[in-house]
RNA sequence: GGGCUCGUGGUCUAGUCGGCUAUGACGUUGCCCUUACAAGGCAAAGGUCCCCGGUUCAAGUCCGGGCGGGCCCACCA
């Protein structure tokens, strides 16, 4: 019956957003998902959670703006595009109409998904960021950056991936852990051997200095000599810096422009010359001389055997290092080069400190995730590249002059958004006709970085913008803290000024069965199509809902397999309850037992704790203990206890059958809305034909205080208490549950007889025991019973 | 190397402000059809709470040190 619901909420709009409720709004800020044609675990554990924040907000009386987006451009695409519908890039716009075709139906797919598993958000605020809308807004803000002097074009080493042959942000690049060779080479220095060690002897050609430790004794006396470098018999200069390490390799180091991000510091501080010796591609340039035209790798193998033959090289050794590599967004994994090129940029390096007290004003959940942020901010050293090569992205609005002259799409007054790639405009400075269009597209994280604004109508609704701007709620993973938020967190600073979001609630990875992070190599990823063919959707949530806050969280079958029980249990109480409900009125004057107080009091416990931790973004404790409660406390105890008076009126009197018709309604009432967050289908099928109305839609329960009867759960944990005995008793006899005892013998303190006062019927029926006796005693501690 | 985080029966897990016999699930074993449910119920076995030290009347919990995972960052050219 889940797809009747969820067909019944998507037909009737049940959760659309209402802008006239007069309701506070509660706005959540979804992440997009990358628009690969399917959702994996992680995404049904991460939307699970935020659909358990959109139902539980909506019930707590909020107008909940649950808006879902999706984040359609990327380098994934474009290879699809290219290898299965064979389409060129260089044929630019059907390549990319065939990139936006095949990512309107991955989204059909994706949002199926997203049905599958209840998802209550409102698909008529959908954004894609491949929408002119959205990419007229993007382009917006590009200009704002452009006007206040954000937004620059310059020439810089950036980290260039030669196989996608694009400019990488630092957010997209990490280390690889890589066996590789440590090469010990001989240069001639003033009549002496000064011996280098590197691993990257093809970088020769890019060689502009030598450095070792001042205090080096060994080398000391090198100090502004010049070496001779083999092969290319070209000099170059002997520095003392103190950044060298004496102890790795031969404490010899040569720069080479650029090698790694210390080449770039000390070709700036030395004011040495730049040579270019790997271009876009990832092949040596002309510098090379005769190793012009090789790849990175067989330039290297080459200079290394062509050293070892002129006797250059001292030694080899095996090193195991971490090489920075083109990690993610990508299973690319290619070695990162850093080439000088002209490419655009967003200063963020003067606006940490703004980042990070904009971030501390976020409630984060869990608290310790914003250290993630702060250690971020404050080791970034570089501006953000934003302007990538490739095709299926949002075009940066401006043209370029040959002589250097930069036009924006507002300087020539063109309305946005525009896609300037080819076209070629009349400069503004020099008036020749030289002005190309920028050709790169914009990093996606240009996309994705403003989803705060971009839901709450920034500059296209004023009202809605000042109800839904902060966003509540940001949901999202640790692993794009570094991108996503902090990216966000500034952007909507700098065009804002304000913090756009309140809560950042950070979930973590979905791990395989095993425990081990999911991936190909150790065959154990889970498609959500596997789980969710053998479960339903409630049964998966309950799974998703166990995780907790900011922690790795294994797929469990098990976990599966005991969600789904609980499900067939909680129908067969439901069926229970609505067969003694029948003939049930509500509205009479009710004398309430001591057991009927005793679950309600538990239930008022349940409701405090829930709510508790709801509002803190806890799932997993408010769901165990709502399915302990059902399970145990009502199903195992209290509907045993009572149905003598359900079933026996004659004996039990009328008044007693309807106070517990009268309690089972009310807690059946309850638990149903406790769990609508949590399972929202089978809430409402069950609500729906006892009660009416719409589960999900009504009022969270609050605490009623005069429920909340100490004295009740001590009368009622003493029944459970005895009850328990009782049924030990009986299958240590390998009695029936059922079957009829002669005799039970109280013998009780003061204390426990006067709890038993209103308590012997229940007992008495529960334990089917013929003859009760409750003896007063000052000889026992509590009570001891005998039992024929 | 730095930061964060975790370590609880065979496996996974709860444990707030230190407080009685350490929670629950899966699995295992025995018994039982209880006028909702055998996809159930009742019960049993199973623990040096990673180790060492400290604070305290009292430590799984707090502090210090160590060991071992995980994640992130930085790197060694």
């Amino acid at each position: 019956m889940e797809q009747k619901w969820q067909e019944s909420w998507q037909d009737n709009k049940v959760y659309s957003f209402n802008p006239e409720s007069g309701r506070e709004v509660y706005s959540i800020d979804t992440p997009p998902p990358f628009t690969s044609g399917t959702l994996h675990m992680g995404h049904i554990y991460n939307h699970t959670w935020i659909d358990i924040a959109a139902r539980y907000k909506r019930m707590r009386g909020f107008e909940v703006y649950f808006p879902q987006g999706f984040d359609c451009h990327g380098l994934p695409t474009e290879l699809k595009v290219e290898k299965e519908l064979d389409v060129k890039k260089e044929d630019r716009e059907l390549f990319i109409s065939k990139c936006a075709g095949w990512t309107e139906k991955a989204i059909k797919r994706m949002k199926k998904q997203f049905n599958d598993i209840g998802y209550s958000a409102d698909w008529s605020l959908t954004y894609r960021t491949m929408d002119e809308d959205y990419k007229k807004l993007i382009q917006e803000t590009l200009l704002e950056f452009y006007r206040k002097g954000i937004l620059y074009r310059a020439k810089h080493p950036v980290l260039w991936c030669p196989r996608c042959g694009t400019a990488l942000a630092k957010a997209e690049v990490g280390h690889i852990e890589k066996e590789g060779r440590l090469y010990h080479i001989d240069l001639e220095c003033s009549g002496h051997k000064l011996t280098i060690a590197t691993t990257r002897p093809e970088m020769m050609p890019a060689c502009v200095g030598v450095l070792v430790h001042p205090g080096d004794e060994r080398y000391q006396k090198f100090i502004g000599k010049k070496a001779m470098l083999p092969v290319y018999e070209r000099e170059v200069p002997v520095l003392g810096d103190e950044a060298v390490d004496v102890d790795f390799g031969t404490g010899v180091v040569y720069i080479c422009t650029f090698g790694d991000e210390q080449d770039i510091a000390w070709q700036k501080k030395y004011n040495l010359p730049v040579i270019e010796a790997i271009d876009s591609r990832g092949c040596m340039t002309a510098v090379a001389g005769k190793y012009a035209g090789l790849s990175i790798e067989e330039a290297r193998r080459k200079i290394s055997e062509d050293l070892v033959e002129d006797g250059h090289i001292r030694k080899i050794e095996k090193l195991r290092h971490s090489v920075l590599s083109h990690t993610e967004r990508s299973n690319c994994k290619t070695p990162i080069e850093l080439l000088p090129m002209q490419q655009w940029f967003i200063n963020v390096k003067d606006y940490l400190k703004d980042v990070v007290d904009a971030s501390s004003e976020v409630s984060w959940y869990p608290p310790f995730m914003l250290q993630r942020m702060v250690d971020w901010t404050e080791a970034m050293d570089w501006d953000w590249i934003i302007s990538r090569q490739r095709v299926f992205g949002t075009p940066i609005p401006f043209w370029v002059c040959e002589c250097g002259q930069i036009m924006s799409a507002e300087d020539l007054g063109l309305e946005l958004p525009v896609d300037p790639r080819g076209d070629v405009r009349e400069c503004s400075e020099c008036k020749n006709t030289k002005a190309c269009g920028v050709g790169d597209v914009c990093d996606c994280w240009i996309d994705s970085s403003v989803t705060p604004l971009v839901i709450a109508k920034w500059q296209r609704d004023d009202e809605l913008f000042k109800r839904a701007y902060p966003a509540s709620l940001r949901p999202q993973g640790y692993e794009i803290i570094r991108t996503w938020a902090f990216y966000t967190i500034y952007r909507c600073m700098i065009l804002t000024g304000e913090t756009c979001f309140k809560d950042l609630l950070v979930n973590g990875m979905v791990a395989g069965p095993d425990g081990r992070k999911m991936s190909k190599s150790l065959g154990n990823i889970i498609e959500p199509e596997e789980p969710l063919k053998k479960y339903c959707a409630d049964t998966i949530r309950q799974w998703a809902a166990g995780g907790t806050l900011g922690d790795d969280y294994p797929f469990s079958w098990e976990e599966c397999d005991h969600s789904q029980r609980f499900l067939i249990k909680l129908w067969n109480i439901s069926r229970f309850i609505e067969m003694h409900l029948k003939d049930y009125r509500k509205g009479d004057a009710v004398e309430l037992r001591d057991v009927d107080y005793w679950i309600l009091a538990r239930l008022q416990n349940l409701i405090g704790d829930c709510t508790r931790n709801l509002d803190s973004y806890v799932y997993n404790i408010p769901l165990t203990d709502i399915r302990s409660f059902i399970w145990h406390d009502l199903a195992d105890n209290y509907l045993e206890m009572v149905k003598h008076r359900l079933y026996k009126e004659e004996i039990y009197g009328k008044d007693s059958r309807y106070a517990a018709q009268y309690t089972l309604n009310r807690v059946l009432e309850t638990i149903l809305l406790l769990l609508s967050p949590f399972t929202p289908h089978i809430s409402e099928e069950i609500w729906s034909s006892l009660f009416g109305g719409t589960c999900s839609l009504s009022n969270w329960p609050e605490v009623d205080e005069d429920l909340r009867r100490e004295d009740a759960l001590g009368n009622g944990d003493l029944l459970v208490e005895l009850v328990s005995e009782i049924r030990r008793y009986k299958s240590d006899n390998k009695l029936s549950l059922g079957a009829e005892l002669e005799l039970l013998e109280v013998q009780a303190d003061n204390k426990v007889a006067s709890k038993l006062k209103g308590l012997e019927e229940d007992l008495k029926a529960t334990g089917r025991i013929k003859d009760l006796r409750i003896k007063v005693s000052d000889k026992v501690d509590g009570f001891e019973l005998e039992i024929r």
